[in-house]
DNA sequence: GCTAAAATAGGAACACGTTCCAGTTTGCCG
DNA sequence: CGGCAAACTGGAACGTGTTCCTATTTTAGC
């Protein structure tokens, strides 16, 4: 099982292919989502993504050895898409912490607009085992990214190392959170002074 | 489906029916911890179990209504032992954030002497949904007292709501940390620094 | 354009969680 | 003790994730 390296792009990591894998690529994740938006995790079954994407069930696995790969994958590309969204326009607040409250509450509301879709993503996230560790290492990454970049809108170059750690353990409470909503521990509500709570014990200057 | 009061005990909440039963489930989930330790979630099959815990499958499901449900019912009774015998002995450090990273840390080694059973119980707990949230919220419970009571080892009546707060973001990042750590994304050290940040940047007083 | 290799289609087969059922055993009440 | 309801056994059966196989189609290199 080599690495295969397309002909065109030699310095991206991903390798996207030619334009028929593309195509199907996209197929795939888009009757993910939608099967996900209408019914949650248990509403993704891969002989209904294959049959809505319109690909054989072996031609899925091949492109995403499960359902858990397949699922992360649907989060990262939906999460790239918040992100990119994100970064349109500024962000609004005077305190970081403010500024922090106000992109994850956007991004929590985003989510909770969709809740079966979140429940689909969130659970394949939290289920992943360590063969889907790179998947999941990029999410976080954007995670964090966009954390850090709420703290310090105006493309300040001061992140020190402290930032990052206190980004990550927002992202970690903010994970925690969305468990909880996702598994109907918690509501809307709650999610939202949970996350309040724990930015500004943590931003308090 | 009524609830069945037992006539012996009608101030507990749990029903734990004749010895019998109590022998049976006993059984069960010492073939689920034994099956878990041994191989992990994968390895905690229905049919393993209630083959080793010398029970029908039917029964099996009488018991315990899913996987999950067996698993987090383990997990909570695993978790009620590690919290009696860490109350036995008083906790080391002289600050507040010593204390309750010696007890995170004391729990999460015990956790990593056992891969496999952790990562089984963890995947668990990350996968419940709301059919599963009276046993995870007595687990979320369990761990907050246990931090509180490691905040406050002299039996100080002085819990405010913020302390309680404080530990329940703690408890959130160290479920993260723990299944960054189950699923291979993170080692033990990592698990253990990233613990400590988030205690240290929470209880810096 | 031809040919070998890779990718895809279509679908059978298998594993494991879960449900269900018929018959048997156990526990309880009179 | 006799009888009845609940619990238990053993196992079949079903759904869905996953694997596997063969025939066909597409792609890439000459």
């Amino acid at each position: 099982m080599g690495v295969r390296v397309s002909s065109a792009n030699s310095l991206t990591v991903e390798d996207l292919g030619s334009a028929a894998q593309r195509d199907r690529r996209k197929r795939i994740l888009d009757a993910t989502i939608a099967l996900a938006s209408q019914g949650g995790f248990d509403a993704v079954q891969m002989r209904a993504v294959a049959e809505r994407a319109d690909v054989a069930l072996g031609t899925l696995y091949r492109y995403f050895p499960s359902k858990i790969h397949l699922l992360v994958s649907a989060l990262q590309r939906e999460f790239e898409r918040t992100e990119l969204a994100l970064r349109d326009r500024p962000i609004e607040g005077d305190t970081t912490a403010e500024r922090v409250i106000t992109v994850l509450k956007r991004t929590t509301r985003g989510m909770q607009s969709d809740p079966k879709l979140t429940e689909a993503l969130t659970r394949a996230f939290m289920f992943a085992d360590s063969s889907v560790a790179a998947e999941i290492h990029q999410v976080g990454m954007l995670l964090t990214a966009m954390l850090t970049r709420a703290m310090y809108p105006t493309g300040h170059d001061e992140v020190t190392e402290e930032d990052v750690q206190v980004a990550r353990v927002i992202g970690d409470v903010w994970l925690s959170a969305l468990v909880g909503w996702v598994t109907g521990r918690t509501n809307a509500a709650e999610t939202g002074q949970q996350i309040e709570v724990a930015v500004k014990l943590l931003l308090r200057d």
